[in-house]
DNA sequence: CCTACCGATCGGTAGG
DNA sequence: CCTACCGATCGGTAGG
């Protein structure tokens, strides 16, 4: 319980920046240990693998995405205010820690054949969230659409590509991303006529 | 001029689906080799480089994105219909080649110095195009929103995730999916009053 | 297009 | 956490 950050953290993180610039496959085990100032063959007494790291890195992201939807999902509120919660949750995770949702999104298929599919489990059970939530705004006739798995996929395929694009140092914050995004999300971008 | 497939061709090809699958980094110019049933050696009578490899799948997908939209771009149409079309040849060029827009989205990055930059601007390019739309749309007052740049990022987000979750033995073609994306993109999800 | 090979680098380990 | 090392595999080449 202490705050410190050991170095299996700094490890972990190190891992996450090179993951998300180079890649899994580009990355060496001695370009981690490198960056916290260790020898390539110390990792080793923190990680029983390269797929061990990796996984640490995956995991983490995927807790963080279940912490901040779930709250959301499973409030009672009307479905527009809680899809544009859930919208801005999503964001928060990804802007928060740019590098870890990258390498989530993108470098997950990378891992061993096991902890691959337990990937795949977990984002199913994440689009599940939303489509739960898509379904009941079906039901209450609040939207349009009928296909509640193809909208769930094109409300998360907005949201995950957003690390491509968004810098922290830019000019809107998590929040104001995550606003805008609901609106295109919810109302689309042609002006509604009067 | 001949409409024989050559084995650079094939190289290309198998290239582009092994990329795809298991990312750049962890196909061996072997495994390339081994698919179209020559020695690892041979492919570099094809091809200078591994990077030129991956050039040739990259810069080929890059040729088709242009292809497809540039003539819609530049037709003289109501907004909506050029958008609603740009959206379709967008996700017709993903269908007709799952593999190579997999990777002229995912794997670019693992290009050389030169090439990758080769293709940001060729990105930003494309992307100009479809800016340059949504601004005519935000002047004839038909499109609700005021940030060009950023819808043109919402969009192309919607657009560029489709090719991890569309299956074209799945039940929707490629027109049936872009006019549902297009609608998506452009009313939104959520019901409009009547 | 093949055979045979090169140096470099990789993930990982033993022993301390 | 380090030193020193392992076998395996990599991209690429020479010579035919």
């Amino acid at each position: 319980m202490s705050l410190t950050v050991t170095k299996k953290d700094e490890a972990r993180q190190a891992a996450a920046k090179l993951f998300c610039e180079q890649g899994y496959h580009a990355t060496s085990v001695r370009d981690i240990a490198e960056r916290i100032g260790i020898q390539g063959g110390s990792l080793y007494s923190h990680f029983a693998s390269k797929d061990e790291l990796l996984w640490a890195v995956v995991s983490d992201a995927a807790d963080r995405f279940f912490a901040s939807l779930r709250p959301v999902a499973e409030a009672d509120a009307p479905i527009l205010n809680k899809l544009r919660k859930a919208v801005i949750a999503h964001i928060e995770v990804v802007t928060n820690d740019l590098d870890a949702a990258a390498v989530y999104i993108v470098e997950w298929r990378h891992l061993g054949d096991e902890r691959r599919q337990e990937v795949t489990k977990l984002r199913d059970e994440y689009e599940a969230l939303w489509r739960d939530m898509v379904e009941q705004g079906i039901r209450d006739r609040v939207l349009a659409a009928t296909d509640a798995a193809s909208v769930s996929r094109f409300i998360l395929s907005s949201l995950n590509y957003l690390f491509t694009w968004y810098r922290p140092d830019g000019p809107m914050t998590a929040e104001e991303v995550g606003s805008m995004m609901a609106d295109y999300i919810l109302d689309g971008i042609k002006r509604r006529t009067v």
